[in-house]
DNA sequence: CGTAGCATGTAAGTTGTTACATGATTCG
DNA sequence: CGAATCATGTAACAACTTACATGCTACG
């Protein structure tokens, strides 16, 4: 049994909401966790299979009324302990790799108006993506569970506006600065 | 010839500052880039190698003088034009996976202390960039290089400003709400 | 009748990290 | 004399994306 990565751990916490099929997942991870952790089904499927042999998801088969059967997976005793485990674990430092500051930095060697353009583009990124979490927020209250669980989903969001408003921030000082 | 990836274009990039060794370009992108761009070793010299072949960069071997061979690579005119006409395209759109975030996320399974420690954790690490982002600062203004050049390192460095203080702002909120 | 949604899965390819291997020189 | 710095490289592994394959149902 060798160690989970974070993918997987990732599949576990989404699992606490709830059991769910592999496409629930998908589509729960895209509105919640979306704007900060993505999954694909080629990773979704094989690590459901592999999460199953250690004993730390259970799947019931639903025979499919005419369409595909859908296997609903939820979390066992075991995985919700080393979920917790995980949890309590310290977060690693991550270094994200930014192709558009890459391009500002490097800017000196094509003509200025398109680092103009690269931090126009993500202006406009940043700004729909605001409106994006005005969006999720409405459906946070509007779904169901409890209120500490609402609680944390927020912060998350906080941390999204928070993060998208120092960019906007950034590119409207940048575009004076080279106008 | 295969098309490049992100990571050889970002090695053209700082070969555009001059001749240079892999260890170099490494020591180089370390302070320089190192704080939204990381390059191993394990992906430097294989890289050379590649962008050697493509004739996008000329090696020329200097005899160690006792010590190792060095090998210092130059950016080639073909180099040059295949990074300026990457520098004019859009950067893609990307979502960094952020541990720590969801452990927030799922911090209703575990006692509050941890979520606390979590986001103290990254209070202390916003903190130190900043004071990483000084020190960076005063690095730039010290090296040789067109002021243009100069102008669009600050730029980057504004960046990782703006986001370091978004994230302190963020924790300090979130402190004050679990307390 | 075409498209979107439900639903699961695999294969190939790409990209990246880490550990290992080697070895000289310089500084404290 | 040991550690840090200069210096290059490979191998094993880990992780992730994308395209492909399949096929039903509901809706406009």
């Amino acid at each position: 049994m060798k160690r989970l990565n974070q993918s997987q751990l990732a599949l576990l916490g989404l699992l606490s909401f709830g059991a769910m099929s592999g496409y629930d997942l998908k589509q729960l991870s895209d509105w919640s966790v979306g704007y900060f952790w993505r999954e694909s089904y080629g990773q979704i499927y094989p690590h459901l299979k592999r999460l199953e042999a250690d004993g730390l998801v259970a799947r019931k088969t639903e025979r499919g009324t005419g369409r595909r059967d859908r296997h609903e997976y939820r979390l066992t005793a075991a995985g919700k302990q080393t979920l917790q485990r995980w949890l309590a674990k310290p977060a690693a430092e991550e270094i994200p790799r930014n192709e558009m500051l890459l391009k500002v930095f490097f800017g000196d060697l094509v003509a200025p108006e398109f680092t103009v353009e690269h931090i126009a583009r993500q202006k406009a990124q940043s700004e729909a993506e605001l409106t994006a979490y005005a969006a999720v927020q409405k459906r946070i209250e509007g779904e169901q569970g409890s209120p500490r669980q609402k609680q944390h989903w927020l912060m998350t969001l906080r941390y999204g506006i928070h993060i998208a408003q120092a960019q906007m921030n950034w590119c409207e000082e940048m575009l004076k600065e080279l106008k």
